[in-house]
DNA sequence: ATTTGTCGAGCGAATATTGCAGGATTCCTT
DNA sequence: AAGGAATCCTGCAATATTCGCTCGACAAAT
């Protein structure tokens, strides 16, 4: 990614347009202009309009699945529930900082076309499984298996709304910055964790942290 | 909507298509082509694409609405907390039967075009009116206003969910009937939420509805 | 007879992509 | 270190295709 400007501000310049207007809303001219390149750079660099987005979406994954794993890595030794807490918070962080593609990504993958469901098998799918694996160490033997699914969606659907509800977010959450954003948040999803903890294993939760 | 055969059949496989395709990425060919009728008809009942578009979100949330507000109406003497759980179990019951034109608004909704922008103000700012005057009346006085729209925010979100996350969905919940679905998840939010009330206004809550 | 609906052909604009020419840069050999 | 060759990169124009949409003819219904 570092090694060419130009390859970098197309990149750029194009998330933020799929971001603005999805996929198909925005053309390799618009993306030429605004990133003041010639069209053909974009062929050139990517092969095709598609192309761009696969690098990009491969790049946002990548580096996302890595800091995950990292994150998991580092937090070998410590107890389950805590664990998973700092895999939310790298979750989280990692959407923030890239928080208008983590839109478009959201949106892009409710479609139905033969990329999406590579992307499904590539990158989902692992992502599902380290959460799930995390989530599952803490509650597999206090949960039913009905009970658990729902309790695991809510937990997905928490660590995607800011980036579909985003019309609201703003007026909701107030215009902070971004880390504090993501302070804020993944203690709420803390507090809510806590509680389903502690109503299902009859165990009070760890005190230690606090990412306020 | 029933006037006219061809009419419905033209905006039934454009939703279709929208759902899978997004707006921008379906012709006016391929929807004439699907629902068996000519390129002319499109224009001919909707002016443009465009216009069948706003035809259809129109007919959606005009409905959306009306059901919302006819189940505030009739639920008028209930108390504020029973109201919002009827309010609740009409929101997913809504969604659950437009199952695939809920997922692509919900999914155009994060675009950025004077379309949308029209739509949040004509439609989606009365959907939230409703929603936070109903979550209001149950915890206006229990909760600071930081703490609220958290909450607030959380309950969104998970009205959401299953429209944004659909991919995990079927295999999250099992592939059982829409009626059934709405059952489990609408007491799966009643569940929550009644902890939350407990939590708040350290009363018990009400025990007398049961959507399982 | 007038309105209403259906049809295929086709228009102009916009789409992604490519060909080619020339400039810039790097790399290798002497 | 120098010069030349190969490669990398950029710019402009043109490509074929597809897009939304319209026209006028024709059929059906009122």
């Amino acid at each position: 990614m570092k090694e060419n400007p130009v390859k970098r501000k197309i990149v750029k310049t194009a998330s933020n347009l799929f971001f603005q207007k999805g996929f198909h809303g925005t053309s390799v001219r618009e993306i030429a202009k605004r990133a003041k390149v010639n069209v053909s750079a974009i062929s050139y660099y990517f092969n095709s309009k598609q192309g761009l987005l696969e690098y990009a979406v491969s790049y946002y994954y990548e580096q996302y699945l890595r800091k995950l794993e990292e994150t998991l890595y580092n937090a070998q030794q410590t107890e389950p529930l805590e664990r998973l807490y700092e895999l939310i918070f790298s979750i989280i962080q990692y959407k923030q900082e890239n928080y208008q593609f983590t839109c478009f990504i959201q949106r892009e993958l409710s479609m139905d076309s033969v990329f999406v469901r590579e992307m499904v098998v590539t990158y989902l799918a692992k992502e599902n499984h380290l959460l799930e694996e995390a989530f599952d160490a803490v509650f597999r033997d206090h949960m039913k298996l009905h009970k658990k699914r729902y309790i695991f969606m809510q937990l997905k659907g928490m660590l995607i709304t800011p980036y579909v509800l985003h019309h609201w977010k703003d007026f909701v959450i107030g215009s902070y910055s971004s880390d504090l954003f993501v302070k804020h948040y993944v203690s709420h999803i803390k507090e809510w964790l806590d509680f389903v903890f502690e109503k299902y294993t009859s165990q009070p939760p760890s005190k230690n942290t606090n990412y306020i």
